[in-house]
Parts: structure tokens; C-alpha cells; sequence
DNA sequence: TTGCTGCAAACTGTTGACAGTTTGGAAAAA
DNA sequence: TTTTTCCAAACTGTCAACAGTTTGCAGCAA
């Protein structure tokens, strides 16, 4: 349901909120606007003109440019500011790589900690939100792209794992990846598919079969990747040198392997 | 040989290099500063003394705090300030499961990737650090702890893999948890042995033999975790709730398998 | 002695101003 | 016209001072 986590809602968020200071409440209106496209990418970041937009000073402000870029978010450069960070395709690919290895090893702990209630639950918010992409802009809430839900599935499930390291460090890459492709993104098509993908996996961990859950999950997520290198325009084959997709997924035998 | 990655060398580090702004030099100092123990776990830092130490305003050094805040080797309290951060035992062990979860996936991309020189540049390096190991405190040099060894033998294999997302997720891990284990550490007996271990993986790995270089390196994250339970004087089965120790590693059958 | 209250010192959070670098365009040279 | 030089505007990096919160202790009460 709660979407937030990678495209800001429909009102502004307010500034008033207690206790925070204003350098965390900078930082998290900023964290927005770089993912809700506010900011473009390769958009160089005018101190002044930011403070102002917000009213604060600089001081908090470039604290929080400090945080982002550390985030990977934003981009530093010497005496010429922040700019939002353009990621190459090279980089797109090792922050997905990243992203497999999180979650390859995550899924494994949840299937070893995670409670039959918290994946029963994962499974009827993947119902429900199998239900709402068939009813193309049916219901009255504006739906998150497919992309948002994509990502919202893998945080849930990675979140099982009750490691928030993991989970954290996995948040932080799908931030990277959400504002890599969200920019060049055109040929959504194949993310309609990926729930069924999805309601594999869940089916896989819920029967506690780590092998299947693993092997699916990674197919899931090569298939992915191999998408996104398409949207990009390369071709698997025409990587430059070494950065080629792994395809360890394909040599797995899903179901027959329990 | 270079471990400045984790310790500081000898002299204190000039506080003038070309081109870097103050902001990032005082970022770079006080990380040394906390990872090798000038400030202690759970200490406070006083802005105001630390920016006088260093010789320069509360500006920068709040930025360079952020930043390290970000990274884990500060916690920071609204109007309290930052702490040296503090681990409990069941945050090492997540740091512990992030750093297998990143380990294991980069493993294979090394094998799919890495020269056969550049393996063969490690083995000569591993070999060397074995021989400095056994000849204890006898060459001139000071020799780095064997954590440090240690977690320079992972980075650098990491760093095989091409891919550097997840070296410098691996880096950050290792810091953190170099950070929260240096200063519980006792008994670093077995330390010692994982040498060996490491020239087993790194065997596989040159043999491009993925299931064995991928079954050893996990058995060896298990044992080193492990241990590293144990010096917490904590017992895998009293480890509080889901949070137990996995043991996937047991399970593989290792040479038989290629 | 023990516990509570209130104040003052210390410290963090924030701001506005100053200093040095970058940048883009005007003016001069080719 | 094209290229180069130079300067001023704009912006980032840094600093010192102000404001609000936290903290610890002195003084008072029980």
C-alpha cells in the first residue's frame, strides 16, 4: 500500500514535524524531489535557490547534500556543487548485481525466520495488487507505476529477513535503481508479468523450499536485469569488456529440484 | 600490503592534499579516527574540541560527521550530537549476514570475470601474508593485526569481481564491522587458521569452479561468524529471537561436487 | 541523607557574511 | 569570422556568531 517510500505523495510533505531537526528534514524533502523527478538527473543543485525554495539556510542543506551523495543519490564535484547523480549503464548493471546479491542471500533467511502470518500477509498484498493491475486505472487511487509496486514486493520480502542491514542496504539500492531507470524508462510492458514471478517466489519461501525460492527468485531477478539492459538499448553480448550479465538463473530446474 | 584501509599507518596523516576541500579531509581523518580507536565506541564527539584538533570550523566537520553517520561508524541524537556507534551483538550479526550476503554473490561474478593473473597477484599476496603470519613480530615491518589481514584478503577479492557497487558496500561493511569488533576482540586465536581457508577458496576460484569456490567461502563466513559469536560470549542457540546463526555451509558437499 | 527544583554552563542547531574558485561572456587579437 | 584573453558575476567552501536545547550541579525541601 504505502508507496511512499520511493515517489512522494500527492501533498507536499510538511515541514513541521516534531522533533526533527531542520538539517533531517531538508534531507528528507531533498531525497524526494531527486526521486519524484523534481530534480533531473545530471541537474546541478543551486544552493541558494534550494535553501530559499525550502527556507532554511545552507548549512543544513549542504548537510543533507552530504547525506544523499553518500546515499548515491547525488554526485559531488570540487568547488562546482551537486549535481543529481547520472548513473551510466555500467553502473546500472553493478547497483542491479548488488541488488541480487541482497536479495539471493536475504531469501534465504527468510525462509528460515520468517513467520507462515508475515508471508501470508505478503501473499494477499500481492493478490490485491495483482487485482488493481487488471483493472487498468479502475479504483480510485492513483496507482503507483508498476515499476514502485515491483520494488515495493522486494523490500516487503527482503524485510522478512529481519536483518536491517540487508534491508537498509537493500532500500538504498532500490533507491539508486528507481531514479536510474525511472528516467529512461519506456517499455513497461514486461513488469505487468513479473507478479506472477513474484507469487512464485512467495510460493516457493512459503513452503519453505529454499532451493526453489532461490532459483526463482534469481530467474525472476536475471530476467529483469536482462529487461532493463534491453530498455537501455544494449545488447547482452555488447557489454563493454567483463560487465556482461551472469546467467546463472537459466542453469537451475525449478519446480523438478524439490 | 596496503592495510591503511582499516588502520591508520604510523604518522598522523597530513592535513594538506591538493585539491580536496576541508570538508573532505576532516571526513577522511575522523574516519581514521574512529576505526582506529582515537575515539571509542560509544564516545561522544564535542564538535567544537575535535574541530579545534583538527584546525578547522564546525562547518565542515558537521558535514564530514553526516557522512560518516551514513556510513554506520557514527549514530547521531537530535541535540545531543554524534556518538561513535556502538553495535549490539545482533547488529554485528546482521552486519556479519550483509557482509556473506555480498561475499557470496561476488565470488561468482570473480570467477566470471577476473584474470588469471590478477588471481594469481592474490595467491602470491595471500602466500606472503601466510609467511609474515608465521614468523610472528620477526620482519621489520609492523604487521597489521590478523583482522585486518583478514578483511583485506575479502576486500580484495571482492574487488575481483568488477564490479564496484558492491566493493564499496563490502568496504563499508568492513568497516563497521572492524569498528565493532576490534574493541571486543580477545581471543583472536583462530584468526590465524583462516589462511588457509583462504588459499582453499581462492583455489576454487582460479579452477573457475563456482559451486566449490562459493560452498568453501560460505563455510568460512559461517566459521569466522561463528567464532565471532563466541568471542561475544554469545552461544548460536541463546541468540534472541530468529536472530541464530545460519548454517547453509554444513550442507554442501564441497570437491565432490564439480 | 535523599530527592526535587531551578538555574547556569555547555553544547548543538542554525544563520548570515566573507573568501576563493568557477564560469560565461565581452572585448581584443588573429 | 574565429580564437583568445580577461574580467565580473555567480556560486561553493568556510567561518564566526547567535539561538534554542540539554545537562549537570547547587540549593532547597523532606
Amino acid at each position: 500500500m504505502n508507496a511512499s517510500q520511493y515517489v512522494s505523495p500527492a501533498g507536499s510533505p510538511s515541514l513541521i514535524r516534531r522533533g526533527a531537526t531542520v538539517s533531517r528534514q531538508t534531507e528528507t524533502i531533498l531525497r524526494e524531489m531527486v526521486l519524484n523527478g523534481t530534480l533531473a538527473p545530471g541537474e546541478r543543485l543551486n544552493e541558494v535557490t534550494i535553501a530559499d525554495q525550502l527556507g532554511v539556510s545552507r548549512g543544513p542543506l549542504r548537510e543533507a547534500i552530504q547525506k544523499l551523495a553518500g546515499e548515491g543519490l547525488l554526485q559531488l564535484e570540487s568547488h562546482r556543487g551537486a549535481f543529481v547523480r547520472k548513473y551510466e549503464p555500467h553502473e546500472i548493471i553493478e547497483t542491479y548485481e548488488m541488488r541480487i546479491a541482497l536479495e539471493l542471500y536475504a531469501v534465504r533467511l527468510v525462509i528460515e525466520r520468517a513467520s507462515d502470518d508475515d508471508l501470508e500477509a505478503l501473499r494477499i498484498l500481492l493478490a490485491e495488487s495483482s487485482a488493481s493491475a487488471e483493472a487498468v486505472s479502475g479504483g480510485g487511487i492513483p496507482a503507483p507505476g508498476p515499476y514502485v509496486a515491483e520494488l515495493d514486493f522486494h523490500q516487503r520480502l527482503v524485510s522478512l529477513s529481519g536483518n536491517s542491514a540487508i534491508a537498509a542496504a537493500s532500500l538504498e539500492v532500490n533507491h539508486r535503481l528507481f531514479l536510474a531507470l525511472t528516467h529512461t524508462e519506456r517499455s513497461q510492458v514486461r513488469r505487468q508479468h513479473s507478479i506472477g514471478e513474484h507469487q512464485e517466489v512467495l510460493a516457493a519461501v512459503s513452503r519453505r523450499d529454499t532451493a526453489a525460492a532461490t532459483a526463482l527468485l534469481e530467474d525472476h531477478l536475471e530476467i529483469s536485469m536482462q529487461n532493463t539492459l534491453a530498455v537501455l538499448g544494449l545488447d547482452p553480448l555488447e557489454i563493454p569488456q567483463g560487465y556482461g550479465p551472469t546467467v546463472h538463473g537459466s542453469k537451475h530446474v525449478l519446480k523438478t529440484e524439490v
